[in-house]
DNA sequence: ATCGAATCTTGACAATGTCAGGATCAAAAA
DNA sequence: TTTTTGATCCTGACATTGTCAAGATTCGAT
């Protein structure tokens, strides 16, 4: 940013070290996944969305799984972005919390398609890399807090807790890989608003 | 197969013309999918396979697009056959024949995991083919049919009934896909029947 | 028996992921 | 200040992929 103007500019900055690659990559890795879909996704349309060579990326990511998992990981940060805006717009008891990390849950699906299934459905991350084993885990431990304050018990020393944990999340996450697949169609057509009241009334057939 | 056989045998069957040569890759083609998993899918594999030149293919199903789009009908013919199989070894109440229609889907992901995600999660099939969009509504006809049968009213003409059905979809779909995944560790490591008793009580979170 | 259409092959092209080797730069070492 | 070392980035190459065009082969109807 701050360097003089060399003869070749072979980068934006003009300068031939980029300065913060890595970040320009995976920005420009997010604009092509949502863009192109997780199977048009290339290396080198990344490469090129930030305006370096083909070969720019393996320094920084290795391969392809390198820079998904490290964009899995980006995903995370989005995903657990959307369950706080929605906590934060919710009422405090802990329903009305544990209810707006569902919310957020689809939020996520529908505003971020690709970077759901990257993150949910994809072959080619990492879960062994604590960089996406870390968020990962963060996000589980929202959904099992969650589900502590609402049944007053730890769901790591009650069986039957942990069968809430597991069934609310796998009832959230098939809702959103659904209408992620647009194999929902009548819901799909509906309104914000319209869609939110099913949403919260199938949420609703959750009980113990 | 019952051709003479010539001097130049560019197939297996020693025939120019293959015979049955669609039927072939579809099979090849169901070969490589659980081998290579989606993302990993070539139709140039998938011609090897068949022993037929890399261009065969396209004669039949167009690009790779029609290719798995036929091949995704077929992933409905395995996942109804799982289902099916469910039923028949279950009891003949509704409530045990709905149960058994997720045990099946279940077992369609565990056992098909690559063709699972063709089916549910792929950008590449085209569900506007009414080759894929027949079978795909056979399957949510049975889900319909079940959940009348549970609830003695008819999802299509009464709301909360439809919720019933698309809460039961949701939650079998999240548990299959997130099982698929390999996202509920301790469950994969599990028995058979000891996963199968979890999972039943997980979808028996599910009432009214 | 012949002709047209369907089937399958061969060859080519651009695009892709990955590797090897070289160019450039920053910062520590001298 | 100069040198050197390692990190950063580029160029070029290779095998593989999907798709298209054109030719070869076979089937079926006439």
């Amino acid at each position: 940013m701050s360097k003089t103007e060399t003869t070749k500019k072979p980068t934006k900055a003009g300068t031939y070290h980029h300065g913060d690659l890595r970040a320009a990559l995976l920005e420009a890795a997010e604009t092509v996944l949502e863009e192109n879909g997780i199977e048009g996704f290339s290396l080198r349309a990344v490469a090129k969305q930030a305006g370096v060579s083909h070969a720019a990326p393996a320094h920084h990511f290795g391969d392809t799984a390198g820079l998904l998992t490290a964009l899995a990981a980006v995903g995370y940060q989005r995903f657990m972005a959307a369950q706080e805006a929605r906590q934060a717009n919710a009422e405090k008891n802990a329903s009305s919390q544990m209810q707006a990390l569902g919310l957020g849950y689809v939020d996520f699906a529908l505003q971020h398609p690709a970077l759901f299934r990257l993150v949910f459905s994809s072959d080619r991350t990492n879960y062994e890399d604590e960089t996406l084993a870390k968020p990962a885990n963060q996000a589980f431990e929202k959904l099992v807090d969650g589900t502590r304050n609402v049944a007053g018990i730890d769901p790591y020393t009650d069986n039957e807790a942990m069968i809430d944990v597991l069934a609310a999340w796998a009832m959230v996450h098939g809702l959103a890989d659904l209408l992620n697949a647009g194999r929902l169609g009548p819901l799909q057509r509906m309104s914000d608003a319209e869609r939110e009241e099913v949403i919260k009334k199938i949420v609703g057939r959750l009980r113990r």
